[in-house]
DNA sequence: AATTAGATGAGATTCATTATCATTATGGAG
DNA sequence: CTCCATAATGATAATGAATCTCATCTAATT
């Protein structure tokens, strides 16, 4: 989609903040993984590239390009947080395989609108949701064990 | 509905474990007040009612009756389980105030069934879902702040 | 009442994430 | 290009929820 050229350092230094190698780094790994990683994956990828950071600006860049627009956070109710880069691809929800790990993305419309009026039955502001199905995907319901 | 006659000693003996005052008592709390409990509090009430209970009991006591799927262990996204007596109620997922924190439920089947669509159509085998929609409340609409 | 294996409590432990603070380095000013 | 204020970083301590350990206790059968 509008992958197009997303310039983080002209957002981060509109935003008076500065652009370091640290920032960028993450940037770069999180727009050009799969997507769904936590946080102690990209440390330890990017000190593997030898890159200089720390625990700490990982989760501090994260946050920035999450209020940003430019990263969603996920949360699998597995105890830690997973990021992926919202370029490339809309808004979606996923399906999470219980047995390995697998996540595969969904868009349903109707859900969407069902989700709205939902809210407005109940009078409630939607801001945003999450929607996660778990079960068991295609390759792990042909396995034994 | 059925919340008839749980009798959590009849569970419990017939697992071949034992009925003791901390079980007893965790499971009344569950089941008496307005759910969405996390362990801490229900941690914190049963102390200030004289019952002697440590954390890990209750923990451990959760595990159990979330196990006998007498209760539902929910998680919000903010790094605490709640949990809730599924007595009483049918299937639900929930609306979240992201300001006062106040909780919902709702029911749809219509996205029930989508839901069962496109796990099919992912091939996935559907065990169990997360769906919450996050906004303000009626009341937080209005304020100011 | 004695027995014994399951249950509990206090505290240590784990794990993800956040906070602290001394040190480093960005980027505008001169 | 250099200086400099201050934002950003890194190492590590701290936090908070949840789990584990293990000595002690107790339910419930004999």
């Amino acid at each position: 989609m509008n992958s197009a050229r997303i310039d983080l350092r002209a957002i981060i230094k509109q935003e008076g903040l500065r652009y370091t190698t640290q920032r960028e780094a993450v940037w770069r790994e999180l727009q050009s993984s799969d997507s769904h990683r936590d946080a102690e994956s990209i440390y330890f990828t990017l000190r593997g590239r030898g890159i200089n950071i720390s625990r700490a600006t990982v989760y501090r860049t994260i946050e920035i390009l999450v209020k940003y627009n430019l990263v969603r956070k996920l949360d699998l109710g597995d105890g830690r947080s997973r990021f992926e880069c919202k370029l490339g691809s809309g808004h979606h929800d996923h399906l999470i395989c219980t047995k390995c790990g697998r996540i595969d993305e969904f868009i349903n419309d109707e859900v969407e609108e069902l989700q709205k009026s939902i809210a407005a039955e109940n009078n409630y502001v939607l801001s945003n949701h999450i929607h996660q199905l778990f079960g068991l995907c295609e390759n792990c319901q042909n396995e034994e064990d």
